[in-house]
DNA sequence: TCGATTTGGTAAAACGTTACACCAAATCAA
DNA sequence: TTGATTTGGTGTAACGTTTTACCAAATCGA
């Protein structure tokens, strides 16, 4: 068996040219004989031949590859989302190149170019960072991008489409979740807060304690700036153990906390453990995400759903649709309503 | 800003042949005029080029990419090690390409000839199945090959590397560690278990019962056969539940459990709390692994760490050598001590 | 029968880069 | 001064594929 197998030692045992056998597996296959097409496919499996991807990349300007970037892997959310998104990409014939960022700017910047080098003309792309602007120039030269993590923004131009959750309301839930309990003191944990799917977080938090003629309280609100570029997505639990602490040894503390994720409500379910306090009778906790887990711990964390697997399949679709020229109307832009799910991690306050 | 920038414009720009660009772009830049290198370096950052890496590819017949095979990212453990394998193959200059097989041979001999089309010649592998001849075909060819889940097998012949922990050591800590607590009923709960590391686990677990004059008992042994080319990688946290509560429906149930890493753990732990018991008054509970949330859960688990960013390295190291030439000698073979790590989850039997 | 159309192919240029062979001019040493 | 060596480049073939233009033979229709 040699090393390389070529189309034209393909089209040498078939007897045919190489131009035949590219025709074939191009799809212009009909001005041929079905003798011509069987000879050609026998000696495709006879020798093993897979076409060199790098030498179809160089003639056609792209690759069966879209990019992803997420903040990080090693949080389960994400994870979960990168299994979704190879899954479906897999499917419709698509590799996926994975790049994980700690939605540093710079770095996303850098993958992206690197990603383009590899022929990569569709980025999949979750970090919620304002600005964008980064991209800019690769987009102008064709780069398609589906943001899944947060709401197209105005300064995005008009080539940025978007799938994920109304941030916003998966707050509200939450909030309401706790208020209709009876808790009037409610924390708002969180990581680094610059991210749009936070801010909204943060503004539907707030809304529903207006809607309830209760007034935010700075006091009840935790998170931290960003430490060398990081959004806590890889110490989500430390961070989440770390403000529950804080904010339970605040004068008047919370009776409740909505966690900005799944990974940072773990976290404060060790911070109030470390304050001598039980879930949910002493505090209850919301997350959002119901990621792996969540159904498990105990007490079973009450949570907002993002629909991950929607989500991946969503933004894998639309993408390959932009690659294939299928999708050509102005960006697109589709939020799925979260779903609130309440478990065992919150009651009525004492 | 065009969409192109190839060498030939960064030569004309910089008034050079493209021989000359190509030569200061990889390392040949002795014979050059320090005038001439800046001018290079000038039109390169004016005109914004980067290679097209498919070019290089086809010259060269590799590329900067590495492939990375996993049973799921969505278990958090081949999350955390995709990420550190990521960060160490940046630092040398390579992508990662990531698939997720569920231990399935087919999924996985596909993914590497896929891999090999976009040119990449080396494999970091991690599903344990007995059998990697699937694999020789591309080895003869020149794949290289770091397995991170199993040491090397006899019938690997001698082109595959590995990087691990010694898994029969682990399931020995894990359960000489409950026996010395005092425990004579003690469980081992594991998805299927045809794979190289669970039966070297299920083989240490059974070597410290046999040392501590203990008749290893098969209705303390759950597995369940392989699904739909499932190995439980991506619903083990279930299995462990179901598991869990058939082994305490037995006639003479466990006061203790062996799991087979810590989803399973996991999964045990809820389990165990479907049945009305308390962990561990009622059932003591090992993992393996020490991933994020170990030590968050309550209570904090016990379990065997594997030093995943380590090992990360180590494999990622060893591929990179080979892939450059930097490493002629015989397979390597490299394992890592397991480390017990007791937590909250286990106590003396009642 | 003859011109138009269809069938079933083929040849060749191009994609962007690498690396080898080569060259002219300058420098060095005898 | 002459031959050998070094410097600082350059030209070009090749990598494996795609796609376009083209062609000869067969078929069709008037």
């Amino acid at each position: 068996m040699s090393n390389k197998v070529t189309i034209t030692d393909v089209a040498r045992k078939a007897g045919v040219s190489l131009s035949t056998v590219s025709n074939l597996l191009n799809g212009r296959s009909k001005r041929m004989r079905p003798s011509t097409e069987q000879r050609i496919l026998e000696a495709i499996e006879e020798l093993g031949y897979t076409p060199n991807q790098a030498a179809r990349q160089l003639k056609t300007g792209q690759s069966a590859i879209i990019g992803l970037i997420v903040p990080s892997v090693a949080n389960p959310f994400y994870g979960i989302f990168a299994r979704h998104v190879e899954s479906v990409a897999l499917k419709l014939g698509y590799q996926v190149l994975l790049g994980n960022s700690d939605r540093d700017p710079a770095r996303e910047i850098k993958y992206a170019e690197e990603l383009w080098g590899y022929g990569v003309r569709g980025l999949i792309f979750g970090s919620s960072l304002f600005n964008v602007s980064h991209f800019d120039n690769l987009i102008s030269r064709g780069l398609h991008v589906v943001a899944f993590e947060r709401p197209t923004q105005e300064a995005d131009g008009t080539r940025v489409d978007s799938v994920g959750i109304d941030n916003h309301l998966a707050a509200r839930l939450a909030t309401k979740h706790l208020l209709s309990l009876g808790h009037k003191r409610i924390g708002f944990l969180s990581g680094p807060i610059q991210t749009v799917s936070r801010l909204d977080r943060l503004s539907g938090y707030q809304s529903a304690l207006r809607d309830a003629g209760i007034q935010s309280d700075p006091d009840l609100i935790w998170d931290v700036s960003p430490s060398e570029n990081s959004y806590g997505d890889a110490d989500a639990v430390d961070l989440g153990r770390q403000g529950t602490q804080e904010l339970l040894s605040r004068l008047d503390p919370p009776t409740a906390i909505f966690a900005i994720n799944d990974m940072f409500a773990f976290g404060a379910y060790a911070g109030a453990k470390d304050m001598g306090l039980q879930i949910p009778s002493d505090l209850s906790i919301v997350g959002v995400d119901d990621i792996t887990l969540t159904e498990i711990v105990r007490p079973s964390l009450t949570t907002v759903r993002q629909p991950i697997e929607k989500i991946a399949t969503m933004a894998v679709n639309r993408l390959v649709a932009r690659l294939e020229g299928k999708f050509d109307e102005q960006q697109d832009h589709q939020i799925l309503p979260p779903q609130l799910i309440v478990r065992s991690s919150t009651t009525r306050p004492k």
